[in-house]
DNA sequence: CAGGCTTATGTAATCGATTACATATGATCG
DNA sequence: CGATCATATGTAATCGATTACATAAGCCTG
């Protein structure tokens, strides 16, 4: 039970070490790890028998030092405890991780002092590039962080003229889709739950819903424009809003900005007597996993998340070892309706 | 529109610019930050002014490489997806990044080589520190990381007779709870949905359905154990097991080890014409944010997931400064059932 | 007022890798 | 065969901070 091989803690081999044993120089090992084909096959297998004996890893602090890099990326996400992020971060991790960079998450859910403190870091130059999960950069510090000159890529929040590459989907197109949808299953009075106003995402959602409408020769409705900010609360009080509406103005569907609104509006709407997609269609924008698990599941669209991350990674990774940073190209990626349980066409009813 | 600003990226100051603009000598500059008592007012605030000035901020990799840390602290969780951990995530985040430290996310549902990636990493030395939220290490790799000698800090899942400090809740304790509940409502022929069986944290809670239905004088019975494994499909498909016994066999009441699968559960016990809590109550485990959101909202245990990540990294943290590796206590921390609208008294039934 | 002590600061070694440049060896060629 | 060149390797400077040790200045005390 007790301290079992007490033995001393010996310390990482260094490159000294290796060096020594295989019998060569210190550059050499260096030039053998770093381009093999420069050195002699016997001295390459010399080494490399030295680096397993030795179980040697180079000190990334004392690399990171002289070639002047930090192998860090800083990626600001909105909220990482929002599963739709979560599987993001993901597809970045693998990408990212793969390519031997560390990354440091800024969430800018938590206290804004952090976030502060994640930008400093970028402009001191503590991190070789930075992945923004959200169309404002960081609120107050975007110039700063812009003038760090530091290599920057956008994923999910679509900002047109911006000067740097973006990875998206096509959300006006999208949110066009899934009110066509609701159009050809016969909805002519059909709501929308907003995002946050200050969005861009926001705006390219509502834009797509207007087009839908209008090329089906539906008016616009003010009234039917829902005031949310993506959270489950909003959804829940926009369901209330709905049941406090007379049955005949009341729109037969709904589009929601986003999954976790429409979830909560769902069960809203359903606790108090509305039946989803009876009385009332929805579909939601995202295509979170709890949009597959709640009930009814949820029509919605599904983001490529992982491939966005991934997507947006490999571009990063792109813009940070070339020096051109001509590579600057943005990427959209398709996103498909997926048909599920919340939606059917509008029933009949007596005016 | 084009390039503006155009001045070309000037380097991030250096601890030599700073004493020469203030007219000291380097150790003075780096002191003066380390240790402010130490050097004369006077002194201190020509540097302190001339480190405003320069906008300087020390290298980390150089201070890294002399001090021989890292500040990076490797977080080995099971699946980042999974809303239970992000949120403890974040107070492991919080707290760290609070302190410098950066930390590195292991995710575990990723493939396999990436995990022998990160034990490699800390092996390395490349990490101060592992802050472990699952009970197996890291599968196969478990000496490994522990031979190499690192701070190491146990979150979520308790290991009797672990060698590592742990933080946690009282698995045994809330799952009879949890149980004791149900049997305070009147039922007596009550199911449980198991986690995966190779997890500690599934046998803990096993342990405190049996000790709640023993104390109730209530005889165990293996046919209401089922398998599980913590994911939304399994909990799918007890509930088709369920739905498949004949109502007099049928158990009144079930707790699942978490919510994930009671959510599925229940989803399909409604579609198949059960009503929760009428004819079926549930009772979850975690308390994950959806829980509250979903139809009916989920009777469950609710950990404190922000506290257990947030003491987890403080206790790390100790253990990472303190020479005196002998900090070493458990935390337990208290967990709580949240009563919700998934449980109620058994209906009476004709036998 | 010499010697000892405290306080404030500077000098230079050090952490562990990378790499420009120098050197050594052997091959090639006119 | 000596000059030229390619190839393989070694030497030492360098990245930017920290800190042990040295030094200088001021103060006390017997």
């Amino acid at each position: 039970m007790a301290k079992r091989t007490k033995e001393t803690r010996r310390p990482p081999a260094k490159i000294a070490d290796v060096a020594r044993l295989a019998g060569v120089s210190v550059a050499t090992v260096s030039r053998t790890l770093a381009r093999p084909a420069v050195v002699s096959e016997d001295t390459r297998n010399r080494v490399l028998a030295a680096v397993r004996d030795t179980s040697y890893t180079p000190n990334i602090s004392a690399r990171n030092l002289r070639v002047r890099k930090t192998m860090v990326v800083l990626v600001a996400v909105p909220d990482i405890a929002n599963p739709f992020f979560a599987e993001i971060l993901q597809g970045i991790d693998d990408t990212l991780s793969a390519a031997g960079y560390g990354l440091v998450i800024a969430n800018l859910a938590g206290p804004p002092e952090k976030e502060a403190r994640y930008v400093d870091l970028v402009c001191a130059g503590q991190a070789d590039g930075v992945l923004l999960l959200c169309g404002h950069v960081m609120r107050s510090r975007d110039r700063d962080l812009r003038d760090a000159h530091v290599p920057l890529v956008g994923a999910c929040e679509y900002i047109p003229g911006a000067s740097f590459p973006q990875i998206c989907i096509d959300n006006v197109g999208a949110a066009r889709e899934a009110v066509r949808h609701l159009i050809k299953l016969g909805h002519t009075s059909i709501a929308y739950l907003s995002g946050p106003q200050s969005t861009i995402l926001e705006r390219q959602r509502l834009e797509g819903y207007r087009q839908a409408l209008k090329e089906a020769g539906i008016a616009a409705v003010d009234g039917l424009i829902m005031p949310g900010d993506f959270t489950f609360r909003t959804g829940v009080e926009a369901g209330r809003a709905l049941l406090a509406l007379s049955p005949e103005v009341r729109p037969t569907a709904l589009f929601a900005a986003n999954d976790e609104m429409a979830i909560g509006l769902i069960k809203t709407v359903h606790a108090g007597g509305l039946r989803v997609p009876r009385d009332l269609s929805v579909v939601g924008f995202d295509g979170i996993p709890y949009a597959d698990y709640c009930e009814p599941t949820l029509t919605t669209i599904v983001q490529p998340r992982r491939e966005l991350g991934a997507s947006a990674a490999a571009e990063l990774i792109a813009l940070m070892t070339t020096e051109k940073s001509a590579v600057r190209k943005d990427i959209e990626l398709p996103a498909k309706l997926a048909l599920r349980d919340s939606t059917c066409p509008p029933s009949t009813r007596s005016t």
